[in-house]
DNA sequence: TGTACATCAGTGAACGCGCGTTCACTGATGTAC
DNA sequence: TGTACATCAGTGAACGCGCGTTCACTGATGTAC
């Protein structure tokens, strides 16, 4: 059955949330198209009146994850505005169990950047772009400019914490099933070294 | 046609040293048995006198990837030694072009970490013990130990540099086919932020 | 040492399964008159 | 405003394909005598 205009985009978004959820949770291959489709709510065989095939899917599913993870700047879903003390939360957000356990509404780069590395070509460029806007972003929030171009150390000084920061996750997922306490040890040592111990917050 | 036991093992160890090198470079998911007995000049089909299963094979391998990057510390090739000028060229290797363009022959953690992460259980313990492995080895080269445990300092600054250079490399990868100048960047800024400028080496 | 034979590493066809994609079909939507 | 009809979003069976795994078979190895 043929469907409204407002319906028909709603459930292009709705496979596009529910892409960029999965994605996140169980990786790019982990996932199939008929996997997405019933999460939001509809079946398989229709997806591609919306997208020319599954890497099409995949790339807007990414763009939307980055979207996301720049309102918060690191998709913790905490934004408490800007300044150094907005700074603190936002990395002990990502550096947080909570962040750890639910990568489905997490950082992208964290969650698929390996994937996407290994996929190359197009997909590449949504995440260099992704990661660009997030390390000038980041350098803003740093230098407390609510706009323009960022200084040189202000990039570097967001090089450096996002590398962290993402390293970080990444090794605490890891280690999250197996050892625990390591994981645990692994945040709070570099939320210490990003952003100072907890009283100080 | 039976073989030797002395070859079975070399083919044993062949196979090993083809997943090994497969899965970082394609993933756990980006490569089948029949492509890594391929490799290793075998079929598919007696890979099972080998290994259990598929997952017994990759917990192997993996296994083996730490045991490989344990002696470089890092996985890049390059052994120069203890002592602070032996980990600037350590963490030279590891944020270089090469490191970056050769996953097969480098650092598990950021070439598997995030299928590990997903895939949970067995393989989580393998790469809990790999990590926890590695950042007592770095502490002890930042304290200039030999041997001992390293102070808890040592060890929370072996685990930011751990984070920083596995970050800095999924970053690096993650863009280096959409933005190779900005993947050479984020390398550049992780070297210098952690050994200092070049010419200090 | 020589011989007969059980062992078992490796082969390759075959299996069931899930995947991405296609396509004939359905029927509500939205438009032309 | 009503009516007739073309459109097209969504359905679900079907497809080819590659995957992990199984298994009857082969034949060199290594052992028992």
């Amino acid at each position: 059955m043929k469907v409204s205009k407002a319906q028909s985009a709603e459930n292009r978004q709705g496979i596009l949330d529910a892409a960029s959820r999965l994605y996140r949770e169980r990786g790019l291959s982990g996932v199939g198209v008929a996997d997405i489709t019933r999460d939001a709510g509809l079946t398989h065989g229709g997806l591609y009146r919306h997208f020319e095939n599954k890497d099409a899917l995949v790339r807007e599913a990414c763009a939307r994850a980055f979207d996301w993870s720049m309102t918060p700047l690191d998709g913790s879903g905490v934004d408490t505005g800007s300044g150094p003390q907005g700074l603190a939360a936002r990395v002990a957000g990502y550096l947080s169990p909570q962040h750890r356990d639910h990568p489905g509404e997490g950082c992208p780069v964290a969650a698929l950047a390996v994937d996407a590395a290994r996929a190359g070509g197009d997909l590449s460029e949504v995440f260099a772009q992704g990661i660009e806007r997030n390390i000038e972003r980041f350098a803003r929030v740093i230098e407390g400019l609510e706009q323009g171009k960022p200084s040189p150390e202000g990039r570097a000084r967001a090089t450096q914490m996002l590398a962290t920061m993402v390293g970080g996750l990444v090794l605490a997922r890891a280690t999250a099933a197996g050892r625990p306490a390591l994981s645990d040890e692994i945040l709070a040592t570099l939320r210490e070294h990003l952003i100072g111990p907890p009283e100080q917050r």
